[in-house]
RNA sequence: GGCGCAUUCGUCUAACGGUUAGGACAGCGGGCUCUCAAUCCGCAAACAGGGGUUCAAUUCCCCUAUGCGCUACCA
């Protein structure tokens, strides 16, 4: 059974580099009905906080993601330091007592750039009268450099090699006994079963370490697949200069979560046929870790949003109700109106709204009078008979019994071409009294949503405002 | 600096030696139209460079360039 896990470290949010890397993990676990696993790699006792891991499941969860089971390192740290000393005992690892400033220094000015094994040359002696005196130590990896190099595969890339030389003493377990990442996550990966590793490709120097390390145990090591990072638009790997790079952020922005898990699979994958919008199920189902790409690519905002805009148009009325019903703004905006006047609002704002959010301005007209009118759109479009056409039109919809589109539209029409005028005059000065703005949906679908009483009320209190 | 990885339109990508190098987003132009969208039609736009291998290279190999990543008692 194929097993994978998501393993972030918490640090208050979900990066969206991270968010894709879960992702995959889940969509290979779900389309091989393998096992998928959350764990919190939290063992760095400086940084970590257990409130901080909420941030990444509330993250998680809102993309879709489910879990089979869930660690925390924290909780774990009495089996990695056993396995440490279990390396020590085995002559794979030694006691290292150095100060780790004076190593930082070392290192600074360039007099060596990896760990000398100073330490490895204690006669037990000393190692015995350093440990009574309770001094400091770390336990090192002993890389002993035969000549050999370390190769392993890489599902996504292929072989890859390693010099041994190039590869430090690296720290196991640390002065407060909790254990280093290498250890942590090979033991735990071990231990939980997991068979296939989706991990950035920032990791894949890491993974000669780890390999090593596997060895030593005699454990054999996961599949690795070190996936292309994803790249802010100038290249750079993403990061906060970049924009948001938290996960939740997009939700906020009025992103659907099916738009950021359909935007961010196909980031660096591409599925066999030619198309380009998904469900999580339809990517489960035909997911493929073979045609994951090797490359890096950059993330673009615009092509998100226009997938958004895409799903959104494609979404049932009542389905971004219930969304739009998570927003504040929303619920405060259309209090006091029916469900099928908010949800015939949808209707007309559907194709017109790339985020949720921009609901909120497209669709304010309909719950509130404007306060006031679009000004380029007054100097253009008002001319001297404006209010007298608005006058004669309020009459004519006033007489309307049946206040539907087809009439709304017929007594327009006639009334202008009675009054010789082209449909155009009288109609776009008639949209920025309704909506406050030169752009809305039909003008004939806005003043029958808005309903009769409404719109006579707003055309007599423009005459009104404009008389001033 | 050392080591590793990568390189197709502006961007995301397709292509498993032979194609007018395909699609999508963005851009531009047009149709529809009461505006804006939606929609339809069209335009422009790419194989990093150089060597090989081969009848034939975007595709395989090598070199160069460029970019990115790693180089912690962070993960």
């Amino acid at each position: 059974m194929i097993t994978t896990r998501f393993a972030p470290s918490p640090t208050g949010f979900l990066h969206l580099g991270s968010a894709r890397t879960a992702l995959l993990n889940y969509l290979y676990a779900k389309h091989t009905e393998g096992k998928f696993i959350l764990r919190i790699e939290d063992t760095d006792a400086k940084r970590s906080d257990k409130s901080l891991s909420a941030k990444i499941i509330e993250a998680l969860k809102w993309i879709g993601l489910e879990w089979d089971e869930e660690y925390y390192q924290s909780e774990r740290i009495d089996i990695y330091k056993k396995y440490a000393y279990q390396l020590l005992e085995n002559g794979f690892a030694y006691r290292c007592f150095c100060n780790p400033d004076e190593i930082e220094k070392k290192t600074k000015n360039n007099i060596i750039w990896k760990y000398d094994k100073n330490c490895l040359k204690l006669s037990q002696d000393k190692i015995d009268k350093l440990l009574k005196d309770n001094t400091n130590f770390v336990i090192r990896f002993n890389v002993v450099n035969d000549g050999n190099k370390i190769t392993f595969y890489d599902n996504v890339r292929g072989e890859v090699s390693f010099d041994k030389e190039q590869v430090d003493d690296f720290v196991l377990l640390k002065a407060d006994n909790y254990p280093t990442y290498h250890l942590a996550v090979c033991c735990d990966d071990h231990l939980m079963g997991v068979t296939d590793i989706l991990r950035g490709e920032d990791h894949l120097t890491n993974t000669p370490k780890q390999i090593l390390i596997y060895n030593a145990f005699n454990w054999e090591p996961p599949r690795f697949y070190h996936l292309p990072l994803i790249h802010g638009s100038d290249g750079k790997k993403l990061s906060k200069r970049h924009g948001s790079v938290d996960t939740l952020f997009y939700k906020r922005m009025g992103i659907l979560s099916e738009t950021l898990v359909n935007y961010l699979t196909l980031l660096g994958y591409s599925p066999q046929e030619n198309k380009e919008l998904f469900d999580m199920s339809e990517l489960i189902e035909k997911f493929d870790i073979k045609r994951i790409r090797k490359s890096y690519s950059r993330f673009d905002l615009k092509k998100l949003v226009s997938i958004n805009s895409e799903k959104i148009r494609n979404l049932k009325n009542e389905r971004i109700y219930d969304m739009l019903s998570e927003y504040e703004e929303f619920n405060r905006l259309t209090q006091g109106f029916n469900k099928e006047y908010i949800l015939k609002g949808i209707e007309l704002i559907k194709t017109r709204m790339p985020t949720l959010r921009d609901f909120f301005d497209r669709a304010k007209y309909m719950f509130i009078e404007p306060e006031s009118y679009d000004e380029k759109g007054l100097k253009k479009y008002f001319k001297e008979n404006t209010k007298d056409l608005l006058l004669q039109l309020k009459i004519e919809l006033e007489k309307l019994d049946d206040f539907k589109e087809t009439n709304i539209e017929n007594s327009l029409r006639s009334l202008c071409s009675r009054l010789n005028i082209k449909d155009a005059e009288l109609i776009h000065p008639l949209r920025i009294v309704l909506t406050g703005y030169t752009v809305s949906p039909g003008i004939f679908e806005v003043i029958a949503h808005l309903g009769k009483k409404v719109v006579v009320e707003r055309i007599e209190n423009a005459r009104i405002r404009l008389s001033i």
